[in-house]
DNA sequence: CTGAAAGCGCTAACAA
DNA sequence: TTGTTAGCGCTTTCAG
């Protein structure tokens, strides 16, 4: 009703005024804040920054901005700073945190919160979902041991209260026994945390358990730089005593010595598809994919090799 | 003016009933958002996460909260990120992107909008700076591979647009000169940017040369990095045909191949300080200590060793 | 000292 | 279609 000469005359000059609608009286009389809780476990670890900035860049064009919060792993962290995010009216929330039975996540459905998780899955459903095809993944790892020639492949799981833990470790027995390999369970270590200190320790457990094996498959990147570790600490060499491998593909392993064989997928791709997903929540749409599941790749580096011929380190 | 009990009792009926204070109406009132616009260059160098995180808690625990956002290296796009903050009513700036004559922050502190620099500085004075001793870094490091008995080194520079990249230069040349080294300019390359590509780019520039030198020393660990690839295009090795050091000592350095020999500091430490020092100009104080020069540690790793015996691969 | 009311800068409903 | 106004939930001032 107005001629757009008139309004980009208008823009122009509130521009040059330097006029910016001011967000708190927005906010106050239309209850939306166009800001987005972005809550991870941690920062620190390398996998997120990539998801993070495609996040925030997909948010950005849309006109919002995300707040980031680390839970540090603690749920009752993470229960504290979704509060905070609730109090400062967050018009959604995207979730890389969620424990696969999460009453957190719940609360926030029936409030009618819009909520998309990223990296994790929830149990049961009603929650829309990014993750990579984790089964895949494992079947690919496993599938590359085998034709490497081992029989005896350990597995290192992360924690099984989060999906990517659970999943791959079940995937990782699916896998194994579609390849008809035994998956002894004396070679499998439960972890209660994604972390280089518990994947070393993991594998020391089981280089001290009598059972022998020539690979491991750990549940994600961190774990097997722990793996390193360990067996850097036993004067073991990786591949030469025992393959190694990761998933993820988090950003610089292929520097590590030695580089890492591990399972790619778009981190940022993850990121920005969770991302377009809430905003297709919060347009009131139902989101075009109920939940997207990424494409996982095996990048074959110089941690894993055929065993060693003259037995296991185990 | 009420008692104790009763103002606990006040608190804990508001909780159960999950009231919080309306920030919008707040903010509409008081013009104060507790929110601090953060602005890095980009999330994916790992320097960043640490001291993000460090920023956050320490803003955190002072009820602020961040909003993030990257610049990508580009001076408009922070244009276009600073206003955006501006608008949000950002209440302080936590900015790691600051050029050395940066018109956008003598911008912000003429409209009296709370600035704290984090590792970076601005020419002249007038604003609350947080970093390394960069010359007392560069001293560490042309020490140690003197000492190694290197005697012509390069110099890999960082954008001199950045203090980073020129207060190291100036400590490089400061400290060859203190150790009665010549630094020849021929072995010396400015980066226009602070990554992998332009250090490889660099160092094949330095190689093409027919300059000699032993030992390279990189304005950071990423451009070190980029060092070890063009070494590996070259088919040299380090340390062996050229001794290679960084500068951040930044996550996940210490596992590359080889282990890089580099400058250590508080990387969560400078967050926290810069967080501290804004919070102090937000209560109104002059900040405790007007602007903060962390001290660095050389840490060796296996990128630096002794000159090879039968000259240099330059 | 306590309680009422104005007003922050917007949007949306309504009246003209 | 256009202009006016109530009111969002706070803080702060001012009157009681």
């Amino acid at each position: 009703m107005v001629s757009d000469q008139v309004t980009r005359r208008v823009r122009r000059i509130a521009d040059e005024m330097r006029y910016h609608a001011d967000p708190f009286a927005y906010g106050l009389k239309t209850k939306r804040s166009f800001t987005i809780g972005v809550l991870i476990p941690d920062l620190c670890n390398p996998v997120f920054p990539p998801v993070i900035r495609a996040v925030e860049r997909t948010l950005g064009e849309a006109g919002y901005i995300a707040i980031l919060a680390e839970s540090d792993n603690h749920p009752e962290q993470a229960r504290v700073v979704l509060e905070k995010m609730k109090a400062r009216r967050v018009d959604g929330l995207i979730l890389a945190t969620a424990l696969r039975a999460d009453h957190l996540i719940a609360e926030c459905v029936e409030e009618g919160l819009p909520v998309v998780l990223v990296n994790r899955t929830v149990d049961g459903d009603g929650v829309v979902c990014v993750n990579c095809d984790e089964f895949e993944g494992m079947r690919l790892t496993v599938g590359h041991v085998a034709e490497l020639g081992h029989r005896t492949v350990a597995h290192i799981a992360g924690p099984q209260f989060l999906s990517t833990g659970h999943d791959r470790y079940r995937g990782f027995l699916r896998a194994m026994h579609e390849r008809e390999l035994a998956a002894d369970s004396s070679l499998i270590r439960f972890c209660d945390a994604f972390s280089e200190e518990a994947g070393r320790a993991a594998l020391e457990a089981l280089l001290d358990a009598s059972a022998r094996f020539t690979a491991v498959v750990a549940a994600n990147d961190l774990l097997a730089v722990g793996c390193y570790d360990a067996l850097e600490r036993r004067g073991l060499a990786c591949p030469r005593d025992l393959s190694v491998t990761g998933f993820n593909d988090m950003p610089f392993v292929n520097r590590f010595e030695p580089p890492l064989t591990t399972v790619h997928f778009g981190l940022d791709e993850m990121g920005s598809h969770a991302a377009r997903a809430l905003l297709d929540l919060l347009d009131g749409n139902a989101p075009n994919a109920e939940s997207i599941r990424l494409a996982p790749r095996l990048i074959v580096r110089e941690s894993t090799a055929p065993p060693p011929s003259g037995g296991s380190p185990g």
